[in-house]
DNA sequence: ACTAATGTTGTAGG
DNA sequence: GCCTACAACATTAG
């Protein structure tokens, strides 16, 4: 579900709900979302303060008095401040006011606690919104496929299927493109997009394809300005040209072939 | 029954 | 080291 919008989303709408709550008590229930002792884990965060709630890349960063939670949603991944467990709830976190609910079907989230900085989040490269166009050329000098590239979190922190797709569309790049042959003009308009793109997708908050809604509950509404991802055989909006998927690193990718020039 | 799904990671091979 | 393919993780939906 969660690229950097919904993230973003999702951090947005808990943040006021968190800073400054003390989590009373906490319990885990998957061995995949919370990977070792779950019992020791859910006793290091009683008694917590939340100091602060971000985000980096596709991760929501909780501070602590004490350490740092790191929540990764995965796929499925959902943090909700409303409603009831359900039977995909895999963590409940009981705070002096108010609850957080972490539902996630297919547990390819994650939650964990660190007491420095979390190793996962230190590898990432960096935020979209945030890289000048001068690094943003340099880190695109590589022999790799720029559709590949731009999956990769230590190329950039945040993009995923949808808004590399719809990024490359809105750059006019072929997704199969070697990224270190980039014109300056192509790179500096696919930074451009990338920016445009989720920028807009965030004001939307973010894409809701099946499971996605944020932290109240609410879906978000970006899907229905998505004009590659998820339209393999309709009409392109620029050139009427039936829409195409192929796979680039083993993933869906979805471009207009004749708007998309190799 | 089969396939694909907003993600990441580890392994193997070129 | 870089790059790609593939499997694995677990569940649901078409």
């Amino acid at each position: 579900m969660p690229e950097l919008p919904e993230v973003e989303t999702v951090v947005r709408s808990i943040a006021p709900h968190l800073a400054g709550r003390r989590i009373l008590s906490a319990s885990f229930s998957s061995k995949h979302v919370t990977p070792g002792n779950r019992a020791a884990l859910a006793s290091r965060l009683a008694g917590r303060r939340v100091e602060s709630v971000g985000r980096r890349g596709k991760f929501i960063v909780i501070g602590l008095d004490q350490g740092t939670l790191a929540v990764h949603l995965g796929m499925t991944g959902r943090l909700l401040i409303q409603g009831r467990p359900s039977e995909h709830t895999h963590g409940v976190f009981t705070l002096d006011d108010g609850q957080l609910l972490y539902d996630d079907p297919r547990q390819f989230g994650r939650i964990e606690w660190s007491a420095g900085p979390p190793k996962r989040v230190a590898h990432l490269g960096p935020e979209p919104l945030e890289i000048g166009f001068e690094e943003f050329r340099q880190r695109l000098r590589r022999k790799a496929r720029v559709k590949a590239l731009l999956l990769n979190q230590r190329f950039l922190a945040g993009l995923g299927n949808i808004y590399a797709d719809e990024s490359l569309f809105a750059a006019a790049i072929h997704p199969l493109a070697t990224a270190a042959r980039l014109s300056k003009e192509r790179a500096c308009r696919l930074r451009q997009a990338i920016r445009e793109i989720l920028n807009e997708a965030i004001a939307l908050g973010g894409s809701s394809i099946s499971d996605y809604v944020d932290g109240n509950g609410q879906p978000g509404s970006f899907q229905v300005r998505h004009r590659v991802y998820g339209r393999e055989g309709e009409p392109c909006v620029n050139c009427g040209t039936p829409i195409r998927r192929i796979l680039v690193a083993q993933r869906s990718t979805h471009f207009c072939p004749r708007c998309q020039k190799r």
